[in-house]
DNA sequence: TCCATTTCTAACCAATCGTTTAGTTAAAAA
DNA sequence: TTTTTAACTAAACGATTGGTTAGAAATGGA
């Protein structure tokens, strides 16, 4: 009986997660992200609530973008080398036609120091864990021991972190020399 | 034959640059500079001109305080043992009582992306550039080609960067064990 | 056709942002 | 002591922030 919805969840959440992507959450008004997504500001509390919402809803559509590099790493009878290809993977991810946004996870957590945000970086926390543990998993794999996977999938965790800072201001040679690199120091 | 100050340009600053070393430039507001500076919103705009005018200020006064690593760097006889020795004499400026407020240059250039803020990202650009011409400059003593140098120094700032975001969120141990593989990868 | 229900538009809210200004106070030159 | 000049206080500026709401428009069952 009642009247439907001209738009979906899923389209305009994924014009959002651009939006946040290229300016960062605090950099992201309520008026922009209105003209971004098309619809009203009161179509945008009624489908997600809050400004913090649509953030969340942006980044569990980031995290599905990275599945099919996640599969792919999960599925590999490689460890280190398929792991090093994560890098690279997510790499291509970051970028976006000549220049690249980095990380939106990491992005977001350099931006972020308010408590009030804690639901936000609980999420980033748990997509970085969860990459931590895949990493020990393909390094035990390797034949490695429990505590020197442990160590190495760390720097791994920031290495990549690095990956994702560094893509946003250096040129994209500086950053792949940097992966070999780290690579080679493990 | 007029009023005299009741304040030290340079005391406020560095009060000024512990508050948006905590913070970061956008978190923190004229109001609370106010209050943390001990002076008047007139007063503030009298000597620095505006917000970035105190930040672009608070910033000389951060490398500033890298001065003496930078001095023992430049003058020590070793090559890329003084480097890593620099990474740590870098991670103790970072901390502050039990926890770690990472590099302001690093966060900062994390938290801007407005294309009013040229002047700040310039003065990092050249906080950045400098260091990676002394590392250069180092790895060359210890015997290296100009293009070797030059790729090593390139990583070398990527990780730099990794150490400044790693300390803040992760274990000092962890740090330490990145800033360890790091340099065992050259 | 009427009614219940939901979405939409558009104006509005209080709070806060960085910045400015009018008016007062203090201190040194005259 | 008077005058001049700058530093001070405190209030207000217009713009923008995230968030709300009243009422019109649209839908489908009765």
């Amino acid at each position: 009986m009642p009247r439907k919805k001209n738009y979906e969840d899923k389209d305009v959440i994924e014009k959002a997660t651009n939006l946040f992507w290229q300016n960062g959450y605090q950099n992201t008004s309520m008026s922009l992200l209105e003209s971004t997504m098309g619809i009203n500001k009161f179509s945008i509390y009624a489908s997600f609530g809050s400004k913090q919402g649509v953030f969340l809803a942006s980044l569990k559509v980031y995290r599905d973008q990275h599945t099919p590099a996640i599969i792919k790493l999960k599925q590999s009878s490689q460890g280190l080398p398929a792991i090093k290809q994560f890098f690279y993977d997510c790499l291509d991810i970051y970028h976006d036609k000549e220049s690249s946004k980095g990380c939106l996870m990491s992005n977001t957590r350099a931006q972020i120091n308010n408590k009030e945000d804690a639901a936000i970086l609980s999420e980033i926390h748990a997509f970085v864990e969860y990459q931590r543990q895949l990493f020990i998993e393909k390094l035990i794999q390797d034949g490695l021991e429990q505590t020197v996977a442990t160590k190495k999938a760390n720097y791994l965790i920031i290495a990549k972190q690095a990956v994702s800072a560094a893509s946003k201001v250096h040129p994209i040679e500086q950053v792949n020399d940097f992966i070999e690199l780290t690579f080679s120091a493990i």
